[in-house]
DNA sequence: TCTGCAAAAAGTGTATACAGTTTTTGGCTT
DNA sequence: AAGCCAAAAACTGTATACACTTTTTGCAGA
């Protein structure tokens, strides 16, 4: 197996324990139970924590080694001003340019979400959630979109997690659901700011100014 | 030293001399080879190696190592087009929050640019024209955006490299003052405009659709 | 029982070793 | 002289070794 693959699958791994909150904030990540739980070398571990490092979901202490990250409120704050930023201009080229077949594509993804809500999925929810806007981007054609929204959306959940009040972030499936409608409107103006506001009630939605 | 500085250094050391052009696209950069030039172990070069694929500057071949980017015309539209998201709202940002310090260090910022442009210092007005870029995103308060912005520019380095057809983006120096012109005066529109213009003649400016 | 401290254990940071792959070299054939 | 193949060299991918730091443990003293 070539290095990219093997530190891939462990970086992969990783990145979907802590978005799925099996890992919590501030858990210490020791490379040698890592490395036996994942049957390779502590220098693969590295490779990968390195790796998470750089996409913000880990932060690393000189000689005591890797934690799950704890985002600040105030790093909170400036992720969601660049979703905002990115995704209202997303939602924008996305009225004018959507296929039939990415509309389409995207009300499947808004039924799913429903569908997790209504059964009560709380991880399945979130997990979809978030893919919303992911799979926005990628049907945008532009991966490099793609890849720092994908990026932001990670942060997000672990700022979610930390900073969550109450199941305000419930009514997303429902913002989803008015976002696609105005997208198949073709109403430019209304999509982008229902996105806009959208990401600002899930915002709002959290305690981000709470002392620590 | 704690490996995070180590490493770091590398990698700082590594994209300064991609971002120059003192290695080129396709470039190989064999392992050993830098850890002799940088005085460690193949390991930290690895290491740093692993962050700078992450940062788009280079490229991993399965057992054939890592060569500086290349990347492809598409890549670079999607760039482009991703900034001119970004700097968009931050240019509209910036008109309404700035401050009068702030924006005189980006006067003195475009002054020092043509200064370069006056005296032929091809290398620094590349240079500074870049962090006009960066420094207004870091004088806005945001770091996190900051951060972004920083990669695809990074990026737009070796982008400019691979397929300037002539040196139109010698104008950019006159576009970051007109920008700035209208940043005084307040004018929201206007300047975002002017951002959005300046980053498509950039664009322009390339022949991203010749064959390779 | 609680505090403090020293020894031990565990963990990180870097270098090196080694197996497997790719590239280069050098000679042999045509 | 050009092309091809095998041996050698160089290089990558992973594991391991070792020095140094931090954390834990356990015991002595108050």
């Amino acid at each position: 197996m070539d290095t990219t693959t093997a530190t891939r699958s462990i970086v992969d791994a990783l990145t979907k324990a802590i978005v799925e909150h099996r890992l919590h904030p501030g858990s210490k990540l020791a490379e040698q139970k890592l490395a036996d739980h994942f049957g390779v070398s502590r220098t693969l571990v590295r490779q990968a924590l390195f790796q998470l490092v750089q996409k913000r979901l880990i932060r690393m202490e000189p000689a005591r080694g890797a934690f799950v990250a704890t985002p600040s409120g105030e790093e909170a704050k400036q992720v969601f001003a660049v979703r905002r930023m990115l995704e209202a201009e997303m939602t924008r080229n996305f009225v004018r340019n959507a296929t039939k077949t990415q509309i389409q594509a995207l009300q499947e993804h808004v039924a799913q979400e429903k569908a997790a809500v209504q059964r009560g999925d709380v991880a399945g929810r979130t997990d979809l959630l978030g893919d919303f806007h992911v799979r926005m981007a990628e049907l945008m054609g532009n991966p490099v979109l793609g890849q720092i929204l994908g990026e932001l959306i990670s942060r997000c959940s672990l700022i979610t997690l930390m900073y969550q009040s109450d199941n305000a972030a419930e009514h997303s499936a429902e913002d989803h659901s008015a976002i696609l409608k105005a997208i198949v409107a073709k109403d430019e103006t209304l999509a982008v700011q229902l996105m806009e506001d959208h990401l600002s009630n899930v915002e709002a939605s959290l305690t981000l100014d709470r002392k620590l």
